[in-house]
DNA sequence: TGATATCGTAAACTATGTTTACTAGATAGT
DNA sequence: ACTATCTAGTAAACATAGTTTACGATATCA
């Protein structure tokens, strides 16, 4: 048992890692309620594509870029969710060379079951906080990443330096 | 063109949203900088184990533990980091199965210049949002993880149903 | 009526992680 | 002391998720 040495470093913020972990925490419940309400086919890759306003009616290229994911990527998961029973493409009409997604029967109850358990987590944070903090807390949340933008490069480069020339060599994972 | 027709579902909840994109925008932050400080062979599963405390004094597995991979995972990174000069491993001492991670004059920096930016995050934080706001978000923020895995199973599960017969036969990718 | 762009798809490759299995050293039972 | 068993670290095989590059079919422009 070595005890951890204090030292003047970490790279997870105080403030990012509590997004983190309240985003991962967020996320594990809704995936968890979802997969014990029978839709448990499908992985957290599959849930990604039905952020709002989900594939009903898109193209794949158009929804491809709005979750930003590549065309194929994206392709792969529509495989899935089709062969799952979730949706059809279908034809494009003028232009045959697009598909339309159409959600099935089982994929709008998908769709409304997520919504729902979304507003209940919705509501048991305002619960527990009150309506009132809860409110505050969401509107500065929806202000963070435009401030961070905003913001890029700030006045705290001093610390900026060259590495001395380690040339990669024998690694396992590099790029 | 297709308009998306809009139906009654949304996966990523508001609040869920919000934290994800939060999150991610506050790390990219993080890393753009650090990569621009010169950090530019590291990727972002190796700043990872430099969550606070970070890796100094550890040994590989109650690390691994720690940022929550398995030893295997951890061990890649880990000859990654030894190959750029971040760290090294010794060997443990009474019990000489164990190894000691020690990051090197190297790594002392990278931990430090993680250290100011995200100081400096959080200072553009507080000036645009003003320090009693942020400092009020920031702690109903430490609360959420906690009030999310408290309420495992909330009342909104008249939603649920067992799926159809859907035998999963013939998709790219499951498991 | 071609030249060229665009949609969806496919194939090959990269990155990141897990599970399973092994080796060296530690520890307990006898 | 000797074996049995446990544990730390590592290695190998595999799973998952994504990217880049390429291609066929349709649309559109000159």
């Amino acid at each position: 048992m070595s005890t951890a040495i204090s030292y003047p470093g970490l790279v997870e913020p105080g403030i990012g890692a509590l997004l983190r972990r309240s985003s991962e925490a967020s996320h594990r419940v809704l995936y968890d309620r979802l997969g014990a309400a029978g839709f448990d086919d499908l992985r957290d890759s599959h849930y990604a594509l039905f952020v709002f306003p989900g594939p009903h009616g898109a193209r794949p290229t158009e929804l491809a870029q709005r979750v930003g994911l590549s065309k194929q990527a994206l392709n792969t998961l529509l495989n899935d969710l089709e062969a799952f029973g979730y949706l059809t493409r279908q034809p494009g009409s003028p232009d045959r060379r697009e598909k339309i997604l159409v959600l099935t029967e089982r994929g709008l109850r998908f769709a409304a079951a997520a919504k729902a358990i979304v507003e209940g987590i919705e509501r048991d944070l305002a619960g527990k906080l009150g309506q009132r903090r809860f409110a505050e807390f969401r509107a500065i949340l929806a202000q963070i990443p435009a401030i961070l933008v905003d913001i890029p490069s700030g006045p705290e480069q001093s610390t900026r330096q060259k590495p001395p020339g380690m040339s990669s060599g024998s690694s396992a994972s590099r790029p």
